[in-house]
DNA sequence: ATGCATGAGGC
DNA sequence: CCTCATGCATA
């Protein structure tokens, strides 16, 4: 019915309202010596409502707190050592990483909440990591309507040939690397918890046309 | 807040 | 080449 390339289906849970159909559970790990708590209160994967919920309420309090998600990013540096930017935190809060990421920054930010509102004074010392001594390629700036074309190719075909990106490439007259990286970023968008498109209004999508997406499409 | 990019890990 | 986590630079 649904597919979009090859992933697990997910489990779909009776709830909702809008539950998307790219969410996957649990990886249920079956192995770590021994374990296998019978209940624990948390500390397993949450689920996609739970994370929701978890994101907003964080967001509150952060703002409550008079930080900003810089502020947060680096707080967690300092914390526990794993630095993280302003994009990454925004992307959490906005429910913008896959499944997996999101569970996986949940109990830092968690940890980071207690923390902030418990030491009302605890003097965050900035620690700063530094160095990359590389340069960035100056970002690309696609032009709208070359979006556009683009777009409608990935609805066609999410996941073209290297030749086909090359053609594609030279028509819009963009590097071949250009337009490769922008496939990968837009199935990335894809995979996120709210992806683009976000229709809450609807109850029945028409069949969505059954690509076969697969290595390679046709069509030069 | 988001677009394009990097890099590590994986077939 | 891809996916996935992540971020600089920018709108």
């Amino acid at each position: 019915m649904l597919e979009h390339g090859g992933l697990t289906p997910p489990p779909a849970s009776a709830s909702a309202q809008s539950l998307h159909p790219v969410l996957r559970e649990a990886p249920d790990h079956g192995d770590l010596g021994s374990h296998h708590c019978l209940d624990h209160s948390d500390e397993e994967t949450p689920t996609s409502d739970e994370l929701e919920q978890f994101a907003k309420q964080f967001k509150q309090r952060r703002i409550k707190l008079g930080f900003t998600q810089a502020d947060v990013g680096l707080a967690l540096g300092t914390l526990y050592g794993n630095v993280f930017s302003q994009t990454t935190i925004c992307r959490f809060e906005a429910l913008q990483l896959s499944f997996k990421n999101m569970c996986k920054l949940k109990p830092l930010l968690n940890k980071w909440l207690e923390e902030a509102d418990s030491s009302t004074g605890s003097p965050t010392s900035i620690d700063k990591i530094a160095a990359q001594g590389r340069k960035r390629k100056k970002r690309t700036s696609i032009e709208v309507s070359v979006k556009g074309v683009l777009e409608t190719h990935f609805l066609k075909c999410p996941k073209p040939a290297a030749q086909e990106i090359s053609s594609l490439a030279d028509s819009l007259q963009l590097e071949k690397e250009v337009v490769r990286v922008w496939f990968c970023n837009r199935r990335q968008k894809e995979k996120r918890m709210t992806p683009p498109g976000d229709q809450q209004p609807h109850e029945v999508y028409s069949h969505t046309h059954t690509v076969k997406t697969d290595t390679s499409c046709h069509d030069l």
